[in-house]
DNA sequence: TAAGATTGAGCCGTCAATCTTC
DNA sequence: GAAGATTGACGGCTCAATCTTA
């Protein structure tokens, strides 16, 4: 190549890298220390559910539940049948693709996030928002827009 | 309390939860990936020994690795001991303190490091950085410096 | 042949209990 | 008794292989 990028971080490149690392380290462990205690499953599941339930039907297809959660089709399909073996969401055959599975939240599973959600998003707010100002938030919300770009599309234009 | 938070998210705040909780689930994901084909290792592995190498002497105590990895002390020492399989790391117990014990980054394992660093900064350019302008890595800096207040203090002021 | 979904094997992580030293 | 560190038991996740339908 003929502009070749520097082989190791410069300037502010460390610091926010370091940062965003110990970021990624400590909120999910966090988030999951709280729902387990309060709702007995990790964040990963109570995505699942919260997804779910803002879906028309309080239902999705397997593969899209997991691109909206952005899991593996193997760890959703863990999961799921985890939260199916609690009752609280269930597998149907999907009508217009033989193939296809399409999970459904329950009442007992829409029960269990409704008692959930405040005490989440009090643990949310006391993590994350309580620390910025209404301009941090906007940039939070502009800086992960373009972070997504970069992790959204697994394949990769070639160098050339 | 006399000023209630909002029970929900509200203004930018939803958009921005959802950008941060869609990058620390993709994230790790892709980090762990590439450093898995590189080195055969998990980036949590990875960042055992980039800190040992960066310590005086390539050791450190087992309490402030785990610190400074943001691990749990039995993730750690579950870590090491699989590093230590591998002959890229090594325990000596500690001089000054009886109950303590020291990892100790092997030439082998700085060799292992050496060899996968350049690949892993480049990949995080290529999800990182090369989607973020010099003023976003600033801002980014302040923004994970500003979550990193809530996130390591574990105990947190009563409500009072 | 490809896409949707699941499963078996094995590693990784957490929680609680334990052991040693302070 | 408390702190540093480790371990047993168990659940969650990844990779590769498999099964079914399109």
């Amino acid at each position: 190549v003929s502009t070749p990028e520097p082989a190791w971080l410069r300037g502010d490149e460390p610091e926010a890298w370091l940062g965003l690392v110990r970021t990624l380290l400590l909120l999910p462990a966090a988030l999951d220390r709280q729902l387990r205690e309060e709702a007995g499953i990790s964040h990963a599941y109570y995505l699942v559910l919260a997804m779910l339930s803002g879906a028309p039907g309080r239902s999705l297809r397997m593969s899209e539940l997991a691109r909206v959660t952005g899991t593996s089709p193997s760890r959703l399909s863990r999961a799921v049948s985890s939260l199916q073996e609690r009752g609280w969401v269930e597998r149907r055959a999907c009508p217009e693709d033989g193939r296809g599975q399409v999970a459904v939240l329950t009442d007992a599973g829409h029960a269990v996030l409704v008692q959930a959600a405040p005490t989440h998003v009090a643990e949310v707010r006391r993590r994350v928002f309580d620390h910025l100002d209404p301009g941090e938030v906007r940039a939070l919300a502009s800086l992960t827009r373009k972070l997504l770009v970069g992790l959204e599309a697994d394949e990769v234009a070639p160098v050339g």
